[in-house]
DNA sequence: TAGATTGTTAATCGATTAACAATC
DNA sequence: TAGATTGTTAATCGATTAACAATC
């Protein structure tokens, strides 16, 4: 019944949240079906990528018409196990921190942020949105008397690998690191970078190729 | 003299800045030389992946030696493009575009935020840290008046689409997208998505296979 | 029916990894 | 010198894309 996860193409999982946002809007629109050529169109990919991303979460659809919208929702949300909720904690509630903790996106993914640390005694006893804020030194307690399974960790990156090692040493096993640094974790710990630097990176190589391109094409021009 | 960036393939770019931040340290605390061995060590990557990835911005190395640390940071932030500094204006002054507003390592990628405008009129005229907060309606001038490259959005999913329109239209070539929403731009335009969705996508899918590599080992061991 | 769209199998493409000679 | 490390060439691996029969 269940689709094995551990087979699905990372690039495939990368792409199916742009599929969700996409059909859920479809039927807050009213539509029932999609073909994948019109998920393409509107996402610019090929049709036969939206194909294969679809056949791994199991659903089928019909030829000529497409794919039912609840379905494919539903499917893509259990493929991502978002239909689970999953309860974190936030270290570090400076800027950034904060902008995660007051985001209100998150319960798409069954994200749960339920409280907030940081090393800053001004800011304990304060909530960021709804999530309160406790003090570093708390974190253990709390864990022991919560279940939490993903810590969140905008901290400088100063101090992210010790912030990191006290989580594991806490029992986390999943980390999502926001902090500008690389963890060096046991193996049995999962790490998720959001890096605006190699984010940023990406957008540079990027604009630095569509400028050669355009020389490319004025010295062709020149020709 | 220059080596054409628009061979270096994406995955290596996206490891520079790992390299790059971890060279720095290694230079403030004096080192002079690296092996690709240490950095794959640290980073936990493949030595011969780190020498592939190095080989890419031209620097090469000395058996047994290593690599000259000062001359392997010119060269990644020169291949990156960050030797060069690129403004940007930020479109979205809420909690997420203030956290950004105010971050400080952009320098570090030859970034600066030089303006923020917002729809909210009770947020015109503040400052986020440096940076001056206007009317989006004032953003065609600002753009006349200016030279800007990027255009960093962080408003509501709901506006991203019409935003960056504007921002195009404006002769902005360049969007660093914060927003949920898949942009659908000409060709022409670079976009680059800091996409949480995603990001979170990735994580959730390495908890569960860790999960069925652990169920997976159970049943073995009960053979 | 005709034609758009699906799902599958095979080919292509590109990045990672292995192998190994060169070298300090 | 011996051995660690480099750079290059070739093999492997995995994702994307193409081709095409099936089908509504």
């Amino acid at each position: 019944m269940d689709i094995p996860n551990r087979d699905i193409p990372i690039p495939t999982i990368k792409r199916l949240p742009s599929y969700l946002r996409l059909l859920k809007q479809y039927q807050e629109e009213g539509q029932k079906m999609v073909s994948a050529t019109t998920l393409a169109e509107e996402l610019g990919l090929k049709p036969i990528q939206v194909r294969k991303d679809i056949s791994c979460t199991g659903i089928e659809g019909r030829p000529k018409v497409g794919f039912t919208i609840s379905r494919l929702i539903d499917a893509i949300v259990h493929t991502l196990g978002w239909d689970n909720s999953t309860d974190a904690i936030l270290v570090g509630a400076g800027h950034l921190g904060s902008a995660l903790a007051r985001y209100e996106g998150f319960d798409t993914y069954g994200l749960k942020i339920v409280a907030a640390f940081d090393i800053d005694e001004v800011k304990w006893g304060a909530k960021l949105g709804e999530v309160p804020v406790y003090s570093i030194s708390d974190i253990s307690d709390y864990l022991k008397a919560h279940h939490v399974n993903i810590g969140v960790l905008a901290v400088p990156a100063m101090h992210a690998q010790e912030v990191a090692e006290l989580l594991v040493s806490c029992g986390i096993m999943a980390i999502w690191n926001f902090a500008p640094k690389d963890l060096k974790l046991p193996e049995r710990v999962v790490v998720q970078r959001t890096d605006l630097a190699t984010s940023f990176a990406v957008l540079s190589a990027k604009v630095k190729r569509k400028i050669s391109d355009e020389d490319l094409v004025s010295e062709v021009d020149e020709w």
